[in-house]
DNA sequence: GATTAAAGTCAACAACTGTACACAAACATC
DNA sequence: GATGTTTGTGTACAGTTGTTGACTTTAATC
């Protein structure tokens, strides 16, 4: 007759385990995806009202406040999600390093593929990166920042990019990161999945991509930059 | 006694000068500008509302139908306004075109110039491009492409571009102008136009700009691409 | 100067919004 | 099994919204 849940008494076991817990959980869930829904037409995310995310949850209006204390709240609880994801993927991708025949190209197609996986977290923060409150902008600058920084401290593994301080692999980074977040912006406008379309995109992308590695090439680090300057100097004055 | 305006009786004639029309042009302009003033904050264009803008503008909520059928109509209103404004600045810097010597620095300047002198509108824009409506969106986007198209004719008479391909022109073209959409949004999110900020961040544009440069000047031609394979292959058929 | 058309005002409407409060049900804990 | 807490419901209220229709004012036209 007894639970099989008896064993635990102390609320530091499993705090997040109880049937309750569950039920709140799916329905903040429900939240969540109802907002997402709707961000999925014309409407961004102060256009749509807490009414209509909790009549869209199934859910009384002010059952919301169980769950957020604003909509900003809940907006912010995307943002967060959508970051997590991403890194998340971008763990398991640098556990698995690819062979470098190829790279680029398949990192691309990994990448494309995730985002059409996860279209409405895609579209949620591509709408508010300009659009949104003060707060969740400064919560996806912050999450592309980090993605920077990371793909950073990757290329500087590669042989041809180590010669690079960190500041030059960060622009090289973070050209990277933005060429790919438009590449992003216009898969997500695409009418509807054309394979045709997306193989498009991700061919544009690896041609950009390699364009900009191809001026790494040629870049001249800064610390070259200088020593060049100063040998040419000695050398007019030497003459 | 009769007016000065008296001569013009015909309805053609300067079909924009009455005193009426000063005064609905007025108005017009005010809602316009209203509607602007209020996307300076947190909101985005389809969070305001049409008794926002109207009262902003110090004209009753009815007045608003008087010249646009809709929020939406004058949003249209304001890209298009923004976009022919921008391309008046393009048309004007082709026709004293700079001298080559610092031409990337003087244009990146020029431009980030021009940008915190339209502050509002680019606002509008970046907060649209992705968050408004199906209409607003591909207004946008069209003259973004405008931009594109219109810098690829440019850099075909380049020289050291000149044996490319419209379609490797257009590339290009496309990374330099999302280059610099990219940095017009950092610019916006300053918090308040700091010179040495702005300075960094043209600084910035034109380190990436010559990287993209540099990769142009490895790049090879698609016809020549296929032309060395060619080659490749018959030596080996031949060897 | 009378007539006509346009630009703006006023009052009213039904619908929707965020939030407060008292309540019912479900569950955890003793 | 009683008690307290948590999660969701129901009702209510004051504000705001988009849009109508009838109105005044203003300027152009005859």
């Amino acid at each position: 007759m007894t639970r099989t849940t008896r064993g635990r008494r102390r609320e530091e076991d499993q705090p997040e385990g109880g049937r309750r817990d569950a039920r709140k959980q799916r329905t903040r869930r429900a939240l969540l995806d109802a907002a997402l829904e709707l961000m999925q037409g014309e409407q961004s995310f102060n256009s749509i009202s807490l009414r209509e995310v909790a009549r869209n949850a199934g859910v009384v209006p002010t059952a919301f406040y169980r769950h957020f204390k604003d909509m900003d709240e809940l907006g912010l609880a995307l943002v967060e999600e959508a970051l997590r994801a991403l890194r998340q993927m971008m763990r398991e991708a640098r556990a698995a390093p690819l062979p470098t025949s190829h790279l680029i190209r398949r990192s691309v197609r990994t990448y494309l593929r995730y985002v059409q996986d996860n279209e409405r977290y895609f579209q949620f923060v591509a709408k508010e990166r300009f659009g949104g409150s003060r707060s969740i902008r400064l919560a996806i600058r912050q999450g592309i920042q980090l993605f920077i920084s990371e793909l950073s401290t990757d290329l500087a593994r590669w042989p041809f990019l180590s010669r690079f301080s960190t500041e030059e692999l960060q622009m090289f980074s973070s050209m990277i990161v933005n060429l790919m977040i438009n590449i992003t912006e216009l898969l997500l406008d695409l009418p509807y999945d054309d394979d045709e379309e997306v193989e498009a995109l991700s061919h544009l992308a690896e041609q950009q991509m390699l364009l900009i590695f191809l001026g790494t090439g040629q870049w001249i680090p800064k610390a070259e930059r200088r020593a060049r300057k100063e040998a040419k100097e000695n050398s007019a004055s030497n003459g």
